[in-house]
DNA sequence: ACCTGAACACCGTTCAAGT
DNA sequence: ACCTGAACACCGTTCAAGT
């Protein structure tokens, strides 16, 4: 997987994008996204250091094009996790609880990519707006006819980034971020401790 | 602030050390963790670029130790809010809770200095223990007599850092990091949504 | 013990030139 | 339209040499 691949079908490389996004999901898995290098990334898709300048217009932005695909496998496994709500809809809220800190442990640089971009200036992301979506729709569901404030949303949303950050910290076991996580994710909390 | 302090007695600089990290705090802020520079850092200092690995192993070690004198202000900073818990514990742990978020507000590169270390193998900040003491020692005396959980305090943590984060990222804004702190730092959640 | 200067491998970015 | 090659400024790191 190092070494510069040879699908090239001449001059023209026919799918460089892809290619380089390809590489940099690997170099930010690997070396987290301060290790990504577009050298690197270009070398991986076979072709010379200035060719990826044709698809971006610099490292940012090929960093923001991979957050937004972050974002899209992202809210895809979210949505996969809660299955529309089977077999009832507290149970599934959990499941996508489960799903966050797992994609969050299994791709720690590309989920780093994901919240770094955005800056107070900056270039949006949409995608992520899709992902927030699905939690609000699974923690609407969970609740049955009660109402979910936003602000309510909004620190599931919160708590869980913070335990899945804090847990690749190294400052959160993985089952502490769990249990951090199933004791907000009740609908109702119990007043014992 | 630019220009290569002149603030050198001779041949040796004779405080260094600190020099770098003062000038590292100061880029961190600009520029974010990213775009801090060695070779800056030691321009500033009015030092060469090879000066600083008299003082450090390399680049991450100096981030390292400017993420544990960043703890130490953080700490300083969350027991200074709490304030020995007057008037009263819950208004004193609220008062904790807002200047957790100003922290990060005013700080962002110094706090995402502080919580990009401690990598999966990596170099603890034993500092990082400290701050969390405080909160600790802040939720305990704002529960009157009644137990606190570790989960629970560890979730505190996690919503705190989760809403300083997604704020940072401009995913929240801060009215919405305090509201989202606020509504977990009630010592019993009313059950009203 | 602390710092400089030259050196090396490396990276991001630009631009004229090739296909 | 897409890619190469040379070029430039820059950075991290090392090491012999200076004070």
């Amino acid at each position: 997987m190092t070494e510069p691949s040879p699908a090239r079908r001449g001059y023209h490389h026919g799918n460089l994008k892809d290619a380089l996004l390809d590489a940099a999901r690997d170099l930010v898995a690997t070396q987290g996204p301060a290790g990504f290098t577009l050298a690197e990334a270009s070398r991986r898709a076979g072709v010379s250091a200035s060719a990826p300048y044709r698809h971006f217009k610099d490292r940012d932005a090929l960093l923001a094009a991979l957050a937004e695909r972050g974002f899209a496998l992202f809210a895809q496994d979210l949505e996969q996790a809660f299955d529309g709500g089977k077999p009832d809809a507290a149970t599934a809220f959990g499941r996508v609880g489960d799903a966050y800190l797992a994609f969050a442990r299994r791709e720690p640089g590309l989920y780093g990519a994901m919240f770094a971009i955005c800056r107070p200036d900056g270039a949006k992301v949409p995608e992520a707006g899709r992902s927030f979506q699905v939690l609000v729709d699974a923690a609407r569901q969970a609740a049955g006819g009660i109402a979910v404030s936003d602000d309510r949303i909004l620190a599931i949303w919160a708590l869980a980034h913070g335990a899945a950050t804090l847990a690749a910290a190294g400052h959160l076991t993985d089952a502490q971020a769990h249990a951090v996580l199933r004791g907000a994710l009740a609908p109702q909390p119990p007043r014992d401790a």
